[in-house]
DNA sequence: AGTTTATTTTAAACCGATTGCATAATTACC
DNA sequence: GGTAATTATGCAATCGGTTTAAAATAAACT
């Protein structure tokens, strides 16, 4: 063990307090700006860092934010979480990343861990089977704030972070419909989240817009798992007048829903056009390569920490309900390419 | 905010000293296990939690796990992060996560700010240039553990926690001559990365086992990144003599491979079979279906954060040179499948 | 009973930064 | 020059556990 350097050495170096020292570093107005300057010139030389301990266990913050997602195995959470590391990182803040395996109750579990380890704030994207915001109540009552992003909620005191879904899920729809397609089938997740909900209602606008009349046989409710897309595969073999188009809401279940298309025999695009939604790097392995929403993890994972690193240091306030909505953008791959040589297809 | 429950509010209520309640609630050796018992029922009743900066402060130990790795966004490393999420947490532990995006000098610019951050010890997965551990040599001197995952490299008190690579490359090399091939090719990264160097060890021992001779010709030094899978397809289409095997040291290379194969002409496994490394869902996506080597990311996340939090604990001693080797499994899959019905393919 | 030894418990210092209040230094103003 | 108003710095308490050394209590042995 090497000694460290604390403001008392450099107070001492100095012939100052370490009040006074410690006031420079924060740079506290009521001190003088030659003194700070020297001060600061004198940590730097000594290679003083800041025991974020004493600190914390005074100021009776803990520098840390608690991450709760429903699962960490996704590329998607994965550009998410990193976006977050390099916030936090740079404004000193720690990360306390747990799971919800898409399951309230160990979402409920999290939180009071969290809460427990007294964390600063919360960065929540919820489990499927999440229906209120109950459990946070520990937090609302003690005033720390909470920022949840992709998968959210409308709640007072809780600033969202998202896409627009709607226009997305209006745009793949729409895509498909000028590709030709008229029979367009959508296959969503549970349409207590919003991000389910929304592209669904999107996929509605379109067809509404095109005067196409929704049909509810042409709506598949599943978990978006890579067994769902074989499951939709065989249903849609199986149909008398199979759809001629396809939007599903993730790529995993595109994926895997056209590999088993081919193998019933159906031509993609040519018999059935694809949409994904994600920009997984699955999109592009697949072939025909897959038409799909490409969605900015990395960009949330920053601007949700930073908004509640801004929250915490008093330069945001999480007043009326805020919502902070991030580009999307369709990405046409071969999987939609019906026109190709008929028309440009975009 | 509401008051905290302290041991001295504890130790009020029960009239000893704070001393006690502390010594108690860490099961100290010198205190009446009737006494503790007492202390324990009324820290439970009175919902007591355990400030982690006081004790930090006082202990000089930060309850911090520093983790460095090349990137946070692949398939594996998100399920090895899982794991170590999970122990960590239950441990009472915290992670600090950061991106070498596989350059030692920001390798380096990380393990400062780690060092400078207090970390308790070090999850290291090493980027592809990093030639030595020098960089490290300050947690060294201070005598903090480093523990090293999947990449690693041979060093006096550092654990590694690695799959055997050799082995694993030998059995995929030998899967390919067991379905007839003659002329396989090896994909491989860098290879002053063990993972890398060893995998190619490997696939030389299993050609030689079969009293084939290894040349250079069917070697490929590449960063097995989507657009390197692509290259190689180009290359071998070019080839006189291509191979009629191909063993790619990942997933991702592997499949972008066999896509590029594919446009070139080639059939897969009729042509080439293929033999990837790493069971990413990639694998499952492609057609046909990878062969391939599985991982264990997640156990290889707990196992090492496991080993280091019970190195801080007093419970492991990293003295001489330790490696942990965990399990591996050849999956085989469509893509090797040359011999169905002739023979049993495995 | 008197000592020695072992077992429990406590008092008090400590970890290092922060901050309310007091004081000192400087400037402003009559 | 003297007093008020600013501005800059210091004192000392505080956050909540941990730990050393010492004290108090209990048990063991002549």
């Amino acid at each position: 063990m090497e000694k460290e350097i604390t403001i008392y050495d450099i107070a001492r170096e100095l012939n100052l307090s370490p009040a006074t020292v410690s006031r420079a570093l924060n740079d506290h107005p009521a001190i003088n700006s030659n003194t700070k300057i020297l001060i600061t010139g004198k940590a730097q030389e000594m290679g003083y860092q800041s025991n974020r301990f004493a600190s914390n266990l005074r100021r009776q913050r803990t520098n840390t934010i608690g991450v709760i997602v429903p699962r960490l195995d996704s590329y998607f959470m994965s550009t998410v979480l990193a976006g977050m590391e390099k916030v936090a990182n740079q404004a000193n803040y720690n990360l306390l990343i747990s799971q919800s395996f898409e399951s309230v109750r160990k979402e409920m579990a999290n939180a009071k861990t969290m809460f427990n380890s007294r964390v600063d704030g919360l960065l929540v994207s919820l489990a499927s089977d999440t229906e209120n915001l109950e459990h946070f109540n520990t937090f609302f009552r003690k005033g720390l704030p909470i920022i949840l992003f992709d998968r959210v909620m409308p709640q007072k005191n809780c600033t969202n972070v998202v896409i627009d879904n709607v226009k997305a899920g209006y745009e793949a729809t729409a895509h498909l419909l000028e590709q030709g397609c008229r029979r367009v089938m959508h296959v969503t997740g549970d349409i207590r989240r919003n991000v389910y909900a929304d592209r669904l209602r999107g996929y509605k606008l379109a067809l509404l817009d095109q005067g196409l009349t929704q049909t509810d046989d042409l709506l598949r409710f599943t978990n978006l798992t890579r067994q769902d897309g074989i499951e939709v595969a065989a249903d849609i073999s199986r149909m008398a007048l199979p759809p001629d188009g396809l939007f599903v809401a993730n790529d995993l279940c595109a994926v895997s829903c056209i590999s088993a298309l081919k193998k019933h025999g159906f031509a993609v695009p040519g018999d059935m056009a694809v949409v994904g939604f994600n920009n997984d790097p699955y999109s592009l392995v697949i072939e025909p390569n897959l038409t799909t929403i490409d969605y900015p993890g990395q960009e949330m994972g920053e601007i949700a920490t930073q908004s509640l690193i801004n929250y915490l240091n008093g330069l945001l306030r999480i007043g009326t309900t805020n919502t902070i909505v991030l580009h999307h953008e369709l990405i046409v791959r071969e999987s939609t390419q019906k026109l190709v040589g008929a028309e440009e297809g975009n």
